[in-house]
DNA sequence: AGCAGGGATGGTAGCGCTACCAACAGGCAT
DNA sequence: ATGCCTGTTGGTAGCGCTACCATCCCTGCT
């Protein structure tokens, strides 16, 4: 026991994290530092001798790899910057689930933001990021300003916009026409026999204003559109600002048959605010909600919402950022995942018709 | 024009990254280039006329620092990992939120991983954190399994567990007694004069074996405490699990006068299986849920619910860490934010006794 | 036999930053 | 004047890894 190995000595020195190093494992296994490099990255490119004796001494060692280290060599880190508006919000939660399952095991990380709604505040963020020269970015709707779209354009990286599609992609987009699914959500309300369609919306981001747009484009093409069936608000979603919004609508548009809702929050809210009036749903009033949250389908009574593809929004997101990132740049760069609507019990047409 | 500059050069050159470095910033400035660094990190090191140069070089070139090379020099990385066992869940949606808003504008970044309930994915996941030797890891819950436990007690950071406050920390712990919450609820309970109370849990992690522990308990103490009230599952939590547990509850026990939930959504789920039933919320049964999220309050009926401070969590658990990466160790490292039993009219004590 | 071509391996020189030490000036006590 | 401390600045040597190029050896061809 008279020599001290490397190890030891690399240990003792003033600086350096004391951890193994590719060169420890080199030195152990008998080969040359980027071998072990290599033999780490692409296996395919080192003979299965050397492999084995550089997998035996990585294991011996306890050798982790420094991504720091890497970064800085290869000019590029393994990460992939997220920006959305909420977390809040259910809707977003799941679609950044989708974007960490989707991710599997692969050695990239998520960096993840949010913006709270703000252009100023997804600027910022968006500069912080890039100063990391992120592999990847993942942005949240397609109403960037345009700092924040030049920016995403000079990224020099894979860039995708997820919720919504749009005619004019950065790059790529993951996401559905909330318009076309508006239009879905007020036309099903107009054929089950409602006149007055009311629609409650509360944040009103771009993509719920694109909803509502959609509300508004069949309503006036049956003749039907009035400004005073339009109850917004910016402030924050919630259930209880679905009551207040609802009792609003109803203190000026009190012949009122049905509500859109622009969510499924706003929606829950309305059917409690009925609940607690004692108004018969659907019988005197119909609502829809939006985003199809589970517990639309067990509410009492359920409540026909549009369901919205989150979680595959940011499976999708990641699978395109991870191709596009190896080279394989999708066919497609706009991928429209659709939505479906889920028509249940707030809005059958009831067997008499009321009133 | 005959003379290309510096940064010219640098572009040219086969390695690197494109971009302005210290030293680009330090020769534009005169000084030299540890000089810009003190600069950045630590201004009040450095005389304010130099400090000022260095500004305006930096905001000529566009100066971004390399977080890499700063990890890789300086052997440590300002990452903290946040470790929770859910997203679909808005009860760590609103930690996490708590943790983002708690950062400020600090240089930061969060390492978000999703364990799913699962020990060997926390223990994974704390095996991948640990090799980039973050700042600091926020674990959630106590029960960490031994390996994870004593990977945490070797982590060479501050560590923070969050949710749940117990007798033996890692090091820090902010969070409140889940079994003196449990045994509120029931006490609560026992107060308006319910009889049989039922408890219906989902996923049932060790939070909320405590509380069902709470409520165990109490009911022993007053001498009513029955196996046949408990009905649980380990299945993940929803709206509609809690309508199934109810269903499933009141087969085996058709005499409950009221439930206590494990959380809000099954609480919800058993209100829409009452209205569904005909059953009247508060005269004939009694329902109390957990995490009072911002909808049972205005639920109809309102449901009695126990407020946790999620969001304060999530903001004291990063204070804390923030601080032990200062040095300045927090006087207390167990931190209890207590709780707030939200007596709500789902069980109001009835004018008339029911039956 | 001689040589081109390709696959496997290694050496070297950074990537951009910070820790450590050295140097130097200016103020104070001796 | 000397010494010493404090505060400011700079030089240098890495941090651990990978890009680039060089080297070597083996194969298959002329």
């Amino acid at each position: 026991m008279a020599s001290s190995n490397d190890s030891e000595v690399r240990n003792r020195s003033r600086r350096g994290s004391g951890r193994p190093t590719l060169a420890d494992v080199a030195g152990l296994a008998g080969v040359g530092s980027i071998t072990v490099s290599r033999a780490l990255r692409d296996p395919a490119r080192v003979s299965p001798e050397l492999r084995q004796r550089i997998a035996a001494a990585v294991d011996e060692l306890g050798y982790v790899p420094n991504p720091s280290a890497r970064a800085l060599a290869s000019a590029r880190v393994d990460v992939i910057g997220v920006l959305v508006p909420s977390l809040t919000n259910n809707v977003f939660a799941e679609v950044l689930r989708g974007i960490h399952e989707g991710l599997g095991d692969c050695p990239l990380q998520i960096q993840f933001g949010n913006t709270h709604y703000s252009d100023e505040e997804e600027e910022r963020l968006l500069r912080v990021f890039l100063g990391q020269r992120p592999s990847a970015l993942i942005v949240s709707g397609i109403d960037q300003g345009p700092t924040t779209r030049q920016m995403l354009e000079e990224a020099g990286c894979p860039v995708v916009q997820i919720m919504e599609i749009g005619p004019d992609p950065v790059d790529m987009m993951v996401g559905f026409s909330h318009l076309e699914a508006g239009k879905a959500v007020a036309r099903h309300l107009i054929d089950v026999g409602c006149k007055r369609i009311g629609f409650l919306g509360a944040r009103m981001d771009p993509r719920s204003r694109r909803r509502l747009a959609g509300y508004e484009a069949v309503m006036r093409e049956v003749g039907r559109f009035d400004t005073t069936l339009v109850t917004t608000t910016t402030l924050p979603s919630s259930v209880s600002m679905g009551v207040n919004l609802f009792h609003k609508a109803l203190e000026e548009t009190p012949d009122l048959d049905a509500v859109i809702c622009n969510n499924d929050d706003v929606a829950l809210g309305v059917l409690f605010a009925c609940h607690r009036a004692g108004l018969q749903v659907p019988a005197q009033i119909r609502i829809a909600g939006f985003n199809d949250l589970e517990m639309m389908e067990v509410a009492s009574p359920s409540i026909t919402s549009v369901r919205t593809p989150r979680y595959e929004i940011g499976r999708r997101a990641i699978a395109m950022a991870r191709a596009a990132i190896a080279g394989k740049r999708p066919q497609r760069t706009v991928v429209d995942l659709g939505f479906e609507l889920k028509i249940r019990e707030s809005t059958m047409r009831p067997a008499v018709p009321a009133l």
